[in-house]
DNA sequence: CCAAAAGTGTTCAGCATACACCCATGC
DNA sequence: GCATGGGTGTATGCTGAACACTTTTGG
């Protein structure tokens, strides 16, 4: 049987980061409640399908993004957060080049656009606590899993890693302990290549590792 | 109304601490699937209730057990973690007194009691993981959050919760840095009383924050 | 040989650990 | 006055932060 969990949701915070830009996914919702308001894509998991399984489809059949590492980051059980019935919401990150991906607005979802985090309005259910809670998760988890493997290509030289974090975290980061910080921890393994065809020195390649 | 959500449930790992013995409480099932089978006492959740409530009611409905301090822990969604149908489950967990408290089987359980948890066996559903996953999460927040709380009265004096520490952790630990770390991570708070009665000198009561 | 980015090592400070003795009371 | 548990301060090592110069390539 391929019904839904009536009392069981998923939302997705998707952030999308380019040029120190921090963006956030929202759909303009086709149906009750908060019928064409922008919310974050989410919606029920199917009788047989896993949690993880559930944000990947519903990302994918609302925005047209697929393929992405998404991580859990809490569960919203209050009885009034949403409005109709008893729901509660699994929730779910990721963080993306918003450039990357071509949205396509499918089921249910009118429009899907990106919006600047700051200056976010109030969005329908407790969509906006989701928010800040991925986003202090992200940068707290940051230097533990591979959160920005979405960010960077397979193979990266570690400076494009040092700039994105510092970007990301809105801070200077000394370049020496950044590099001895992500290989202690092992968030990196270092390649046998190197950048070709730049204008300088060539740089090592690393790759995330998945842990 | 006051249905239940049948896909949600809830499960508490309730231990239980003395003499440096560590045990677990489990119920014998008194309805399918597993049957007659000891296991963590859970259940559902109404559909006006909020997941801190149920976990509540449900320990005290199955065991008599009230007025803990409970910590939601994490959620298991495996499709196949429960055979009768999709349900996703909520992990609650304490750790109290075993002989504080009265054991009363109540509905839905044929009995309640304690087992020594190294030497558990398999039990039903993924109640093992269940039981692991709270043990490093005691563990692991011990140092921050007051899950002592229902081991210790309300007010005691530091050595009393030095000793707790030990046993619970199985490591000797320094007596003056431990008093050092409590105090400053503000986990707990010093009164202005001592205890009285004893044969030795007075101590200064603490009192857990709660945070 | 010059420009541009890549890569590397050492010093310093702050925090957690190790450790031993004096204190207050009851008997 | 002595036995019992209560209470405190200092020296040390380690981890994380600050900091500047040399290396490699392309043009």
């Amino acid at each position: 049987m391929n019904e839904i969990l009536p009392n069981i949701s998923i939302d997705n915070a998707i952030f999308g980061f380019a040029n120190g830009e921090l963006k956030i996914l929202l759909i303009k919702r086709d149906k009750q409640p908060e019928l064409d308001r922008w919310s974050l894509p989410g919606g029920y998991v199917y009788y047989n399908e896993n949690m993880d399984d559930a944000s990947r489809r519903l990302l994918h059949e609302l925005t047209g993004i697929s393929n992405l590492f998404l991580s859990r980051v809490d569960v919203f059980g209050d009885t009034d957060r949403y409005p109709d019935r008893r729901v509660i919401s699994v929730l779910y990150c990721a963080l993306v080049k918003p450039e990357q991906f071509e949205l396509l607005a499918g089921a249910h979802a009118k429009k899907v656009k990106w919006f600047e985090v700051k200056g976010i309005k109030k969005l329908p259910f407790d969509h906006n606590n989701m928010i800040d809670t991925a986003l202090s998760w992200l940068r707290d988890e940051i230097w533990r899993k591979p959160v920005l493997i979405n960010l960077l290509p397979e193979k990266f030289p570690l400076n494009q890693m040092h700039d994105l974090f510092q970007a990301f975290l809105h801070e200077t980061i000394d370049n020496r302990n950044f590099r001895k910080k992500v290989i202690s921890q092992e968030l990196v393994e270092r390649l046998n290549e190197k950048t070709t065809g730049g204008k300088q020195r060539p740089a090592y390649l690393y790759r995330l590792k998945r842990k």
